[in-house]
DNA sequence: GCTTGCCAGACTTTCGAATGCAGGTGGTTT
DNA sequence: AAACCACCTGCATTCGAAAGTCTGGCAAGC
């Protein structure tokens, strides 16, 4: 155990390496991250004997997780009959969106109102990140689609950042993650346009042009549906 | 156990008594409710062993539970030293309310365009219950400020019910339910001011007139966090 | 031949005990 | 007397086994 608690931590010694490491937040992340990336396929069943040995926890560890996630739509329960991954479909897909917008649009609008010379540093910096992972992605390497994940939502998140509601943050984080997972799954990355539209928001923030940033970010979300949904044949 | 089950299950054999109702699901509510409601003061450290024997369920299970309710806010969990009931803030307070005009005011535009004659149907009882409860209220009865809750939730639900949107409804709960926690710390019913909100709002929502509907949701809202400083005195 | 009831196997749910942190206490050293 | 270190206690965490529940197949009856 001491052992297992080790090697998972050295595993997650990422940048932010937090204390009170617990085995299952070290599990869950890892599950988090394994139904958003679609490597757990959406609608299939959990079979907790066998989770259990893939992620090497207790049964009892594993039930804690997947009430996690099944408080973030990510999992299902159904009593006594188990857990399985969230199933997808064309209706939620545009809810997400909805509300995606409904959110960030509104952290947009508080952001640019607060934010501070910091703030702006802070989008300078993730939006350099985000272009170089996204130049690559352009040239054809696709090893790191991972972090072009990350960077997209760092970028983002440090557009809002200045909103100053630890609730909407949240709140947001969730309905993004959750859209995120629709994104892995049409498996192609968009290309120039939303290369494009990163750029934009980017000069437009700095100039804290609230309805021209609005503007872009339906944009940017609607068009991404649209490539998913073409990408792949929903119901 | 199947006497433990059987117990909880007669105690919560409430109008919707689901099937496949586990163990762990009714603890879930149980202390869900408790802390909305404000049995379980907001800060107070919620020693394992001890709530293990107030709610009879086995350490595993609880933990279970509060991990659930981790992830709706109601609990915070620090790595390795437990967990708390989430502390209240003057700040969360008006982050919640704000979440909620935003959440509730899109809810009300979507559901006002495609609501139909059912919807006003179930408009309509739930406003009459409601206005029901608020008569005993008003009238000094206070034993079943409880009910009163729930009613209020279901008139609101009912309202933006057409809006078509699971994703946003969810999020609304949630949101709905820690804002609801802070009014019931603040212990007192707000009087005849609700009820007329409540009363023009059901009046509109039969019009179908969204942006009077959004102003008088706001005002309620509003007014709402008016009160509860003014009751309650954070920092 | 079709339905119905029953049995077996697989899986989920729940438990209580073993393990391991964290913070406090008391003793020792400078 | 103050500061530091090592033990110790009280919980939090994790586990695997026991108990309960569902599912699908087989046999008996209509």
């Amino acid at each position: 155990m001491a052992k297992k608690s080790t090697t998972l931590e050295a595993l997650l010694s990422s940048p932010e390496n937090e204390l009170g490491q617990t085995v299952s937040d070290a599990v869950f992340r890892q599950m988090r991250e394994d139904i958003i990336l679609g490597i757990l396929p959406p609608g299939s069943k959990i079979k907790l004997e066998q989770a259990r040995q893939r992620y090497s926890v207790s049964v009892s560890s594993l039930r804690e997780i997947l009430y996690r996630l099944t408080a973030e739509n990510l999992v299902i329960a159904e009593g006594q009959r188990g857990f399985e991954v969230s199933p997808v479909s064309r209706q939620e897909l545009m809810e997400l969106a909805d509300l995606r917008i409904l959110l960030e649009c509104h952290a947009i609008e508080l952001s640019f109102a607060a934010g501070d010379l910091e703030w702006e540093g802070h989008i300078v910096a993730a939006h350099h990140r985000l272009a170089a992972v996204e130049r690559r992605l352009l040239s054809g390497d696709f090893s790191r689609t991972i972090d072009w994940v990350r960077y997209d939502w760092e970028f983002h998140q440090a557009i809002v950042a200045a909103c100053n509601s630890a609730a909407l943050m949240q709140n947001l984080s969730s309905v993004f993650d959750r859209f995120l997972r629709y994104h892995m799954l049409a498996e192609s990355f968009r290309g120039q346009p939303v290369v494009d539209d990163h750029r934009m928001l980017f000069e437009i923030a700095l100039k804290k042009d609230v309805a021209a940033a609005k503007d872009i970010l339906r944009r940017h979300i609607r068009s991404g549906v649209e490539h998913i949904l073409q990408s792949k044949t929903f119901l």
